[in-house]
RNA sequence: GCCCCCGUAGCUCAGGGGAUAGAGCGCCGGCCUCCGGAGCCGGGCGCGCAGGUUCGAAUCCUGCCGGGGGCACCA
């Protein structure tokens, strides 16, 4: 079995050898045909190379397509030159064929993937929400993004590990045990602190002694077991959960920092450790320690990721950030540096920020009740997969917002029903064919060549993307690529069932389609698992 | 003031150097004696503005306009 596109590539390696051309650095590009009377696939060679070889594109698309023609060929059938010099492959139909075989043989345990990452190690790190309260609809989101992200970068052969930062100490669990403290107490909570309702539920069970420190920490606690059964109930689980606290107690902090002072790179200024990231290229100095002499979140920060690159030694670390912290993004990278790893290790991924609205109105992700900004309440509304694909639908660059009344009440806008349905529909025709005592297709004696209808065709085309779509998906960061494709895949299946009766054409037509529709299964199979979408037997 | 992201159809968003820019929703019409109609088919003078690079720009560069987010000893 064959992958086409890598051999008319080298069709085209051949045939410029023949026609004496240097042109082996060529970065030309073999597509897909974006329109059937292009053919299969077309290549941009000649417009590419015209400057270097000084003739014109359509001269070299001339004749390089004659040279072309002059080779031998399984695929491809015909070649032919195009408007400014494109030159189009129309390719014979045993290469999606050939994807059926692979898909049948391979099974959705290893269909499509591949070995991009090459075994490197990966730390990706996200959600991170501090432990402050119960996660909404935005941290969902990016949970979402980052599980996908995860799964997807395992399946092109990196070794993943997934982690979750907890905050679990500083400022703002000391704000979250005084308003503890204060609720118990029967005060007003303090200006700035925690006000939602599950502060009073904490503040009802806890049983410890009334020292705010204690309380923070109880209370911290409680909501990590909260946040961690929400992402539970999304579908997401994380290999580790790193404290905060627990970087700052071993005494890495301090021994970043000195780290830092032997390069040279800290300046004591009135008692306090001064960083000096400007040489890095950050916008100003950092400070690691308070007037107090308490260590600033950006030294524990920076413990935390020599912990990661160089402690446990990640070969690639991955942190996914909300945009309105990338503020501490050039600090941090400064830092990098500055401990002696290479910048290219690091990469922040930034998400753009996500908002609520309801029915036209805003809504403010406060921890009040009433609205539902709730994550898990989300989550039990319209189900883990929907809130899924939901939110995988677009790109993280782009800033988006969140309709809870439509995505509520008018689901028919979330796409995932349609693409569960497709599942759905392969599983139906399986117990159908059970049913009807259809004996089941074997590869080796099936008739592939009957598949020749425009739906049947198409449905393979867009599965023979598949491939490339998971790639690129996977280098740009992109898991949203996955959920198009899953849309066209969809609609390309549910075309093909429309139009064409699977069981009820003859024994011949039937095992084909059969096997069709096996290869179809298998690879909606594996993308619904790179996105953490379930795959229903029935709806 | 400086930095990052984004301006594509009425709305929500894909496409991010290639030949005629797409989908969903909404709106208007068709399609079930037949494997699940949560489906299929048809209906669309839309890339913020202005320059530039290129054989070719929605896509890359510069400027402007508009929106979001940053520019802490907070996290």
């Amino acid at each position: 079995m064959i992958n086409v596109k890598e051999h008319i590539s080298q069709l085209i390696a051949e045939a410029v050898g023949q026609l004496g051309w240097d042109e082996a650095g060529t970065e030309y590009e073999l597509t897909e045909a974006v329109r059937p009377e292009f053919g299969d696939f077309t290549t941009n060679f000649a417009m590419v190379a015209a400057k270097s070889l000084g003739q014109s594109p359509r001269q070299i698309a001339t004749d390089l397509a004659g040279a072309i023609a002059g080779l031998t060929s399984r695929y491809v059938d015909d070649v032919e030159v195009a408007g400014p010099g494109f030159i189009n492959f129309r390719c014979s139909l045993e290469w999606l064929y050939e994807e059926i075989r692979l898909a049948v043989t391979m099974g959705a345990a290893s269909y499509a993937r591949s070995n991009l990452g090459k075994g490197q190690s990966l730390l990706l790190e996200f959600v991170s929400a501090n432990p402050t309260g119960p996660l909404h609809v935005g941290n969902g989101w990016w949970a979402s993004y980052g599980d996908a992200l995860g799964r997807l970068l395992r399946f092109v052969g990196y070794e993943v590990s997934t982690e979750y930062y907890v905050n679990d100490t500083g400022g703002q669990i000391r704000q979250l045990g005084e308003s503890m403290l204060a609720v118990m107490e029967g005060r007003e909570v303090p200006e700035g602190g925690y006000r939602g309702e599950y502060v009073r539920t904490m503040a009802e069970r806890y049983r410890g002694e009334r020292d705010v420190t204690a309380i923070g920490k109880f209370a911290a606690d409680e909501i990590i077991k909260v946040i961690r059964l929400s992402l539970e109930e999304l579908g997401i689980e994380f290999d580790t959960w790193y404290s905060q606290a627990s970087i700052e107690e071993s005494g890495a902090v301090d021994h970043v920092i000195s780290v830092l002072e032997r390069q040279g790179f800290i300046e004591e200024v009135e008692g306090q450790k001064l960083f000096l990231s400007t040489r890095f290229g950050d916008s100003r100095d950092r400070y690691l320690t308070k007037p107090n002499g308490d260590f600033t979140y950006l030294a524990g920060d920076i413990a935390y990721h020599y912990d990661k690159l160089v402690v446990r030694g990640f070969e690639h670390v991955i942190d996914i950030f909300g945009a309105d912290h990338q503020g501490q993004v050039p600090s941090l990278f400064a830092a990098v540096e500055a401990f002696g790893c290479e910048r290219s290790r690091l990469e922040i991924l930034l998400g753009q920020m996500v908002s609520l609205q309801q029915g036209g109105e805003k809504v403010k992700f406060s921890k009040r009740k009433g609205n539902v900004v709730d994550l898990a309440e989300l989550v039990e509304l319209i189900g883990a997969s929907a809130v899924r694909l939901l939110s995988l639908q677009s790109s993280i660059d782009r800033a988006s917002t969140i309709d809870i009344e439509q995505v509520t009440t008018k689901s028919m806008e979330n796409p995932v029903y349609y693409i569960q349905y497709a599942h759905a529909r392969m599983a139906a025709i399986e117990r159908m064919r059970k049913e009807r005592k259809i004996p089941e297709p074997k590869l080796g004696e099936a008739d592939l060549t009957l598949l020749v209808h425009p739906r049947e065709l198409e449905l393979l085309r867009v599965q023979a993307r598949l491939d490339e779509v998971i790639a690129n998906a996977a280098v740009e960061r992109a898991p949203h690529k996955l959920v198009g494709w899953l849309k066209d895949f969809a609609g390309a299946f549910h075309g093909f069932y429309h139009d064409c009766s699977i069981l009820g054409e003859g024994p011949e037509i039937t095992a084909a389609r059969l096997l069709l529709v096996d290869s179809s299964r298998v690879a909606i199979q594996v993308v619904l698992g790179l996105l953490g979408v379930h795959a229903p037997e029935q709806m």
